[in-house]
This record gives C-alpha cells, structure tokens and sequence, in this order.
DNA sequence: CCAAACTGATTGCATATTGCAAGTGGTTTA
DNA sequence: TAAACCACTTGCAATATGCAATCAGTTTGG
C-alpha cells in the first residue's frame, strides 16, 4: 500500500479552483467533510461505519490526515477515553457549507438521487444562504465553542425532514 | 493504459453529493469545465495546450468522453473542419457556475491563490448569486444558442479584470 | 478480574487510475 | 506537395484505491 502521506499542496497552479481540487478533488474527501456536518460523526469509526458507501479504514485515515494537515478538520484526543480521538470543524471546513450545497443542489437536481437522500438538498438549496448562514453558526456552536446560536435547529430540521423522507419510502416500499 | 471506459455512474449510494462527486470528484473534470467555461475553450488542442495545469492528453481525452456521458458538455463536430471537433456546455454543464463560483470563492479564501487568478474569485464572490444568473445567460447564449442577453458582457468583464491584473503583477515582478 | 468488544489506525496484496512521451491516420494550410 | 495541425490512442511506469486481515492498547460486562 502506498498511500498519499504528506498530503502536501501539489501546486499545479495558483488558480482557486485548481487549488480547492488540490484539497478536495477526490471520490471521499468531501464524502468525509458531509458525514461530519450532516451526519455529526465525530470519530473514526462512526465515519468508517455509519456512512452510505462504505469507505475503507485506510482511505479513511489517509483522508482525514489530509484534512487536517488542509486545515479543515480538527483532531483532538478525547479526555474521557484514552483511545477516543474527535474530529472537528474548523472555521475553513464550516465554509464549506455552501459549497456542499451547491454541490448537493445540483446533483438533485441533475442526477438519480434518492427521495429520501435528497430532502437535506432539497431544504437547503430553498433556504438558499440565509439558511446556509444559520446553520454555519449553528456549526461554529457545535465545533468551535462558539455561543450557541437562538431559534430553532437547522441541523435537527435537516434531520427530522430526512427522517420522516425516510420513514414514508419505507412505507410505500 | 487502462483509462475509465464507460464512465458508468458507480452508484454507490443516491445521495446527491456522493453523485455529484462520482461525475466531478476527480482532481481534473472540474479543471476541464473551468476552461470551457471561463476561458471559453472549445477544441481538443485548446484545452490540452492553454490551460495553467498541464493536463495529459489520455486524461483530456477521458474525462471529455465522461462529461459528454454525463450530460455536462455536448460534442459536435465543426462543419468547415472535418477534423474540428466543438465541445460546449449543455444547461447542465452551465449550472456548474455556482459549485465553481463558491469552490473558486472558498479557495481564494483559504488557499495560497495567487492574484492574477483569484481576481475572477473575487469579483464572482462580489457579485453573489445575480452575478451568476447574469453569467449563465451569456453562457445560454454562446453555447446553446439563447438569445443575447443585454448589458454588459460578464464574460468579458471578468477577463479584462484577470488581463489587467496579469499585467500589474507582472509590471511589479 | 479477565475475556470480549471496541479504539484509531496499519499492512499486504491485487487492481485501477494517472502521468508522460511517442505515435496514429487523417485534414488543412502555406 | 510538404509542413503543420487535428482529435485522439498506445505503451509503460508510477501512483492511488479497495479489500481483508491485523495491531496494540483501552474499556466494558459478567
């Protein structure tokens, strides 16, 4: 196994899109940074095991040390648990909400996504960036200690909205 | 060389993101699509010649092929060159403006951007949203053959503002 | 108290993708 | 009519991915 280690820039060129594909222009890397930010996983094997395609442990690793040294994610040693370690966002990784959802609001509205996977796109892309706002601050409370932010939950609306997507398919499946 | 034939959506889960990224997640289709899009690339040898990365041409190759497949850019071949082959955006292709607006605007937050090629960034994240939907009627028009819109040309703005700075930096290098 | 389960990873191996350089068969230009 | 140009393709080496097994230490349950 040889597996991008130092995860340094390449530096092709100093354009931004070329840049931010540096970072993130794989199959998982933005795969990771979703799970995190609708998904709230916060370790390892919550990633590993809880997400939709099913990353394997190595590409797993190997992305969030990229994401880290990127300076998206965070890695803090749980203080309960010896073995425990946390993955957060940092202020970098919460400003890629928008472009998640823009990301997310195309393949909705472009490619054969599922009814119940496509609701959060959906809801966001609706909301548009007063919503996308709102639930970065929301993030920053959650992630960085930020003060917590008043009115109702984006993140707990996403999650109620795609639970109950999912429930109904249930249903009529 | 074996080089992704069919470009076969993988579908490893309905997601949008997860689709979106099994079309674009790679470290070049996006990098194509800014060519045609802000550089106003049309041919073959104008994408493997003129863009600030390097790309190969097996890659080239490949990843036209895959775009075509997904619907993102149309092929047609040059009726006063037998040997001329076009590639434009389809509506598809051309609401990738936002995702690369807000890639673009991320990266030249974050990232090492230089200034002669972030200044487009800039002037996309300044603008927000109409900018866009005024950029992607000019799009409509020299691609899919819409009518002209009125106003000011975005495309040519956005150029000028990247000439201008390519010409202070080089006056100050 | 101790085995079982859980923690964030790592390793070996097979396969797939990428990058480079050269080449293909044809067309257009000077 | 030769040189330049056209959209690619091919061969090969290097790199990245995916899978399954494994690791060493930590915590949990009986």
């Amino acid at each position: 196994m040889v597996v991008r280690q130092g995860s340094t820039l390449q530096l092709r060129s100093g354009c931004p899109i070329n840049l931010s594909l540096e970072v993130l222009g794989d199959r998982w890397s933005l795969i990771v940074v979703r799970d995190i930010i609708f998904g709230d996983r916060r370790h390892f094997r919550e990633l590993l095991t809880q997400s939709e395609e099913g990353i394997s442990s190595n590409i797993l690793a190997d992305r969030l040390r990229t994401l880290v040294d990127a300076g998206v994610l965070s890695r803090t040693d749980d203080p309960r648990h010896k073995q425990k370690v946390s993955y957060s966002l940092t202020e970098r990784g919460i400003q890629l909400v928008p472009v998640l959802a823009q990301l997310a609001g195309w393949g909705v509205r472009h490619l054969p996504v599922s009814d119940e996977l496509g609701i959060r796109a959906r809801i966001l892309d609706e909301g548009g960036p007063p919503l996308w706002s709102r639930f970065m601050d929301e993030l920053r409370w959650m992630h960085l200690g930020s003060p917590r932010p008043a009115g109702p939950s984006v993140f707990d609306d996403l999650q109620a909205a795609y639970l109950a997507a999912a429930a109904k398919s249930a249903r009529t499946r």
